[in-house]
DNA sequence: GTTTCGGCTGAACGACCGTTCGAAATCCAT
DNA sequence: ATGGATTTCGAACGGTCGTTCAGCCGAAAC
């Protein structure tokens, strides 16, 4: 990653950092270690960060930045409320599971930022939260009465998404769809009852 | 809390540490900071404590415990696997509740933990993750087949719960009883169905 | 061939870390 | 009152931390 170009070099750590940050933990990890990781000079590190913390909020800002960006398109032209859901879910979690050590920063270490760097990231976090809620609202109006108050449900759901950063190998038997699959169809029918086809019961999916 | 005996004062310290490390982070939390909490010296810390690991494994480990006391009483006498889930759910969210930093270190500061401690602290959370599986099978015996994998289901319902730490104020308007409720009509009718009587639906529980 | 400049470096700064240790203080049975 | 055990303490240890800064390097511009 010698003569790439100065903003490819910032991905790149950006990159190196999100995987050191997820194994070893944001606090336990030092800038002497991303110099090693990176092969570059400790010092060499502040010419494209200015500190550490700046560092962490790079990697949040961009990763939620894409996830709610991809999730806008994905949702495009999509007016089915249980469409829209499992559009959400679906979203989330392939995002998660193709960025898991970006993903597992941005849900691990929220208590790390601090001032407007938290501020920033906690505003994204509400914007993407009343996304999810509203859908959860139109689902009520077509699906009927939900089985559990919204707010507990949407921090349920995200609960049980994020959670995966504990358990989930993406390289494993369970390919993300039938996660999500799976997900989608635990949710959707503790919410609203929602209705599971026979033929679509592959249970057993993996192990 | 001067004159108490030595294991009070054990326990006290525990306490205390469990506050801070929930609050600001078990790596951003320096000894001296715990010794101006507890209102000690730093070397008197040492006294009641072998090192600073020892200390968040004894928050772990001690809670942990607990739970999975609390979980075999309450689950006394339960044959109906629906019934043994509803208790299952209900004794770890309670737990959780009236022991909010514990919970939080205990769920979020798995990483800290090394060598012996942390394995001894994964074999409790595989045994107790033994536990809901169990149930979850006994579940599909009696109420049909799954509408998810099993181990997805699992995962999913420990993601829901432990994510409470995020967002879950147990002094705020929304009952634990009422978090119980929904959480287990969520899962419940996801995983196999279950139905909920219309009478048992009290929507907007909470805000 | 000299200047310019973005990219990078080694060395050092002060601050803070977990832990140790010998001694002081406190307690209690005699 | 006294002796020994228990509890607490101040001071210091070696080490690591994030960050800074003056200067070096190689290539493009003149």
């Amino acid at each position: 990653m010698s003569q790439l170009p100065h903003d490819q070099k910032l991905d790149a750590l950006l990159a190196s950092a999100a995987r050191v940050f997820a194994a070893r933990g944001y606090h336990e990890t030092s800038m002497r270690d991303l110099a090693t990781e990176t092969g570059t000079s400790l010092s060499g590190l502040y010419y494209y960060v200015k500190s550490k913390e700046e560092l962490l909020f790079l990697i949040q800002d961009r990763n939620f930045a894409a996830v709610v960006a991809s999730l806008r398109e994905a949702l495009e032209g999509v007016t089915d409320p249980v469409r829209q859901l499992e559009t959400f879910i679906e979203n989330h979690l392939e995002f998660f599971a193709s960025h898991m050590p970006e993903m597992k920063v941005l849900s691990h270490e929220a208590l790390a930022l601090t001032g407007d760097f938290l501020a920033l990231v906690n505003t994204r976090k509400h914007e993407y939260t009343r996304m999810l809620m509203d859908i959860l609202a139109r689902l009520e109006e077509t699906n009927g009465p939900a089985h559990a108050n919204r707010r507990v449900a949407a921090y349920a759901l995200f609960g049980m998404m994020n959670w995966i950063y504990n358990w989930y190998d993406p390289l494993g038997d369970l390919d993300v769809r039938l996660l999500s699959q799976n997900m989608t169809r635990l949710f959707l029918g503790g919410y609203v009852g929602h209705p599971v086809a026979a033929s679509a019961l592959p249970h057993r999916t993996a192990g």
